[in-house]
DNA sequence: GCCTGTGAAGACGTTCACAGCA
DNA sequence: TGCTGTGAACGTCTTCACAGGC
């Protein structure tokens, strides 16, 4: 079923099923029906069906889907089953809460190592112990730590240019912090996150209810 | 214009825009094709042109768009020519970080009230001089201060309660970073952000390049 | 000539409705 | 009976292509 297209959101909402999942797990529920898990959600029923079609068939008709079975299924398929190695670039308030964030290393998102520009804090440690190395170093760095996944926390005007050191490394994956679009090949994936739109979103629908 | 329905992703798109349209206005430029800009947000020129075309005409055929009056008009439409009043629920590493970032400032969102359980922080106050107040006064404090958004940085097992007395205020709109679904009246407008999912798209792609 | 504004076409994603099976 | 799996219908968003106007 790979040479179908599968749809960004699909790839979104099996991240929240998976969430939902391990809640469920950890409440000792051992089944699960496509419309429980829908409501947990906030979906469509027939949308977490047609979202597992696009893998296989992992449900059980007239019974629902094994809690356990399903989120060990889409774990695999998001490829959550190992551990991913992240580069922080940008040791501000932000990159340091990212990097102090439980929810990441629960879920197999492991720092490896950390940069900036700044010379007060290049050579000094993280409150994680994580050292900060200077951003010149950063391609050498990555390599040697095997960083799979950069995460930018810079100001916007220097993204672009860690965007385009970490091409050199290479390496496969974004997350952009830094409210700009960054232009990469398409070798490399970016998923950016973006407070600001976020909240411009929410100034529009209040001023326009 | 207002009676069509208008996609939830053109006011995302608007608010890349408005930024890009900001760069341009510092770097002197006075004219902007919606091909260029739709160059610099990485959109379809026509999109550009659909998105806008929701809300009026903005351009002048042959020429393009006046980069300062189109910046102006659409920060209007988003309702950003005016400030919003924020309210922090859970001053961990990444409410800290918010309340410290310029962006928001710069861009009119002010945080005006902090909450927290931890008997260890209320009654003392984060680096920008905010007072950190019980939970408890969540209500309260909110009116007082006139907050209209609140921002929810709790642990996930707390932002529903969160989420349900922010009802009480009553509060428009909730930037949500607890990565769990918020249960809300339709009255209230919930944007999640939810940097798990977004490192999940990520480890798939890369796992089924 | 050039670029916007926009109806029409196309692509995409979601929901329905029911067949298939425990 | 109950719930999954899935083709078909539907609705939404994006892109095309060209008319309209500077």
């Amino acid at each position: 079923m790979k040479f179908l297209k599968i749809p960004a959101a699909t790839i979104s909402r099996l991240s929240i099923y998976s969430r939902a999942l391990e809640e469920l797990a950890q409440s000792s529920e051992t089944v699960v029906s496509s419309k429980k898990l829908a409501e947990i959600c906030g979906v469509n029923p027939a949308q977490i069906r047609k979202d597992l079609a696009y893998f296989g068939q992992f449900g059980v008709r007239g019974v629902g889907y094994f809690v356990k079975e399903l989120l060990f299924d889409i774990k695999k398929i998001l490829g959550l089953n190992r551990q991913w190695k992240l580069a922080l670039v940008g040791t501000g308030n932000l990159g340091c809460a990212l990097v102090a964030h439980e929810n990441f290393t629960q879920q197999g998102y492991i720092f490896t190592c950390a940069f900036d520009v700044d010379p007060i804090k290049v050579g000094h440690k993280l409150a994680t112990g994580l050292m900060i190395h200077h951003v010149d170093e950063l391609e050498e760095i990555c390599r040697q730590t095997g960083a799979e996944i950069g995460v930018i926390c810079t100001p916007p005007d220097r993204a672009q240019d860690i965007a385009n050191r970490f091409q050199q490394v290479p390496i496969a994956g974004i997350l952009n912090f830094a409210p700009t679009q960054l232009q990469v090949p398409p070798t490399c994936k970016v998923e950016n996150v973006d407070f600001t739109v976020k909240l411009d979103n929410l100034a529009y629908h209040i001023t326009s209810a």
